[in-house]
DNA sequence: AAAACAATTCGATAATTGGCGAATTATAGG
DNA sequence: CCTATAATTCGCCAATTATCGAATTGTTTT
């Protein structure tokens, strides 16, 4: 039962539906989902490892990056919900943009996309910091 | 894709997948889902709003009793859905039980299981106001 | 060796959810 | 008409969960 819990509890969220139906295109580093679903760090990787608990999701580590893709020895359970999954939500229209938006994602190396989002949270701080003097 | 997670989210809890399995077997009136479940009639109701909500039941008043069966004309991916749930959940042992205790349960004319239900509850108060003075 | 960096883990917090009992609603039967 | 009763709604509490920032881990680059 917790096997079958997993998995539905998994797919009751909308980023992790959103980013099982975005790894349809191929396997994505973190940096990417982060970038698709703009999220903080730490949470995408919260939801990563309750997809991969579930067995939905494989994940492999490459150098300082680590690629998830859809688990290639899936659970039957798991391969069949998927489908499922997928058959009612491509015509959603928030999983239809996420489609259109990893296009221009997935052209850029992780390397381009991480430092894109380095920069944006150090515009961030500066914002934050605004007129306050620097020790 | 509020339809697809108030799907998900109904199969996310234990007690609502086997309120759904025990669904197999026919239509419950509400009290034998409590019988069943051993929940308070206040949580058992909730529950079965959260499956009418996602169109998973029905429910159909008859006199005081309530009955509730899976949704005849359902969505298409709920009953997919349901169907994917049934295959891999005929093979849990609480499934089983349930499955065992319905046979029981279903003998039994919703008043006599009303019946026993306000006895046991009538039992409880006594014990807990035992050498209460009653007013 | 040290600095930079991607990802994860940890700790705190706000929002959501499952549970119960009390109050309410609707129906049946005296 | 009044009482008993089945179910639901409401108000509250405890447990869980989604999220973030800070600290940590493991890897690469300088």
């Amino acid at each position: 039962m917790q096997d079958f819990l997993s998995i539905t509890k998994a797919l009751s969220d909308e980023n992790r539906v959103r980013v099982l139906m975005a790894l349809n295109v191929g396997e994505l580093c973190v940096c990417q989902i982060i970038e698709l679903l703009d999220l903080a760090p730490s949470t995408v990787s919260k939801h990563m490892s309750i997809l991969k608990q579930a067995r939905l999701v494989e994940g492999e580590k490459n150098g300082k990056w680590v690629y998830y893709r859809l688990a290639s020895r899936a659970p039957k359970a798991a391969v069949e919900v998927l489908e499922w999954a997928k058959r009612h939500l491509v015509s959603e229209a928030i999983i239809k943009r996420d489609a259109k938006n990893l296009q221009a994602i997935i052209k850029q190396h992780p390397v381009e996309v991480c430092k894109k989002q380095k920069a944006s949270r150090t515009a961030q701080s500066v914002k934050e910091n605004a007129g306050v003097a620097t020790p």
